[in-house]
DNA sequence: TTATGTTTATGACGGATGTCGTAAATTTGC
DNA sequence: GCAAATTTACGACATCCGTCATAAACATAA
């Protein structure tokens, strides 16, 4: 077996994603009010079910359906930023963090936070790598 | 009008356009020979082709036709992080910047470079803006 | 100028995704 | 029990992307 050249979700499936992710589990009527801008009932009932063929949405056995995410934000987060990172950027990450952080107004929370990860980060580059399997 | 969806960059794409980035402008039987895998000659003409239709590319016009990156990594770098925060993260970047910091041993120079980051972005904080001209 | 090698143009095909219309299956309200 | 409303299943079609085969154009060497 080959690698199936992981891949990421389109903005469509983001999109459905995204109802799902910020209104719990919902019949397919619910996610068609919740969607915001107009569009038919039964595209979101396809575009629904295909996720739920690749794994993405679970969908429950009962009669009004449910669906629900089988995914997190973070994890599509990671796995897009990771894609990201290795494709586009050819393995440097330093030009994302400056994009993400510079060019933004951050509160006084948020530069706290930052320093906290940059202490981390410092303190595990002096203490050098213990035991590490294979990689 | 209305705001044709930005689109990200598929991954076959970005392959072509790593070639383009990393092999200076080439002709289509220098970008065949760089590709590395595999891969039939038309198929990376057509995919060239398809970019130069969507501007993403340039052609020139002579004979051997030389092909040519018409974004940079980092455009499309930061138009993809922008796309990330948007529509996985809902606005939110501190888990990116989490991300990509934690979870990966960082050199002196990189953890010297974080500081400088966070740094400026706390004089930015400190100093709100006043009114600047343009710059 | 002709045979040969190189470069381009076209046309095809399959799979993934977006968009729906119709119709069948089920559930509900009388 | 039945008609109306709701929920599902299907099937269709368009566009985009990946993959290439063929063939037409053009350049080159003899």
């Amino acid at each position: 077996m080959s690698k199936p050249q992981p891949s990421r979700l389109s903005a469509g499936e983001l999109e459905v994603l995204d109802v799902l992710w910020r209104h719990g589990p919902v019949s397919l009527s619910e996610a068609h009010e919740q969607w915001g801008k107009p569009i038919g009932y039964t595209t979101i009932q396809t575009r629904l079910n295909r996720l739920v063929d690749k794994g993405i949405v679970m969908k429950s056995s009962d009669r009004p359906a449910c669906y629900s995410a089988a995914v997190s934000r973070d994890q599509v987060s990671q796995q897009d930023l990771k894609l990201l990172v290795d494709r586009v950027n050819d393995g440097s990450f330093m030009p994302l963090v400056v994009h993400l952080v510079g060019g933004r107004k951050l509160s006084s929370a948020e530069i706290e936070e930052l320093k906290t990860i940059v202490a981390e980060a410092e303190s595990k580059a002096k203490t050098p790598n213990k035991k590490r399997g294979k990689r």
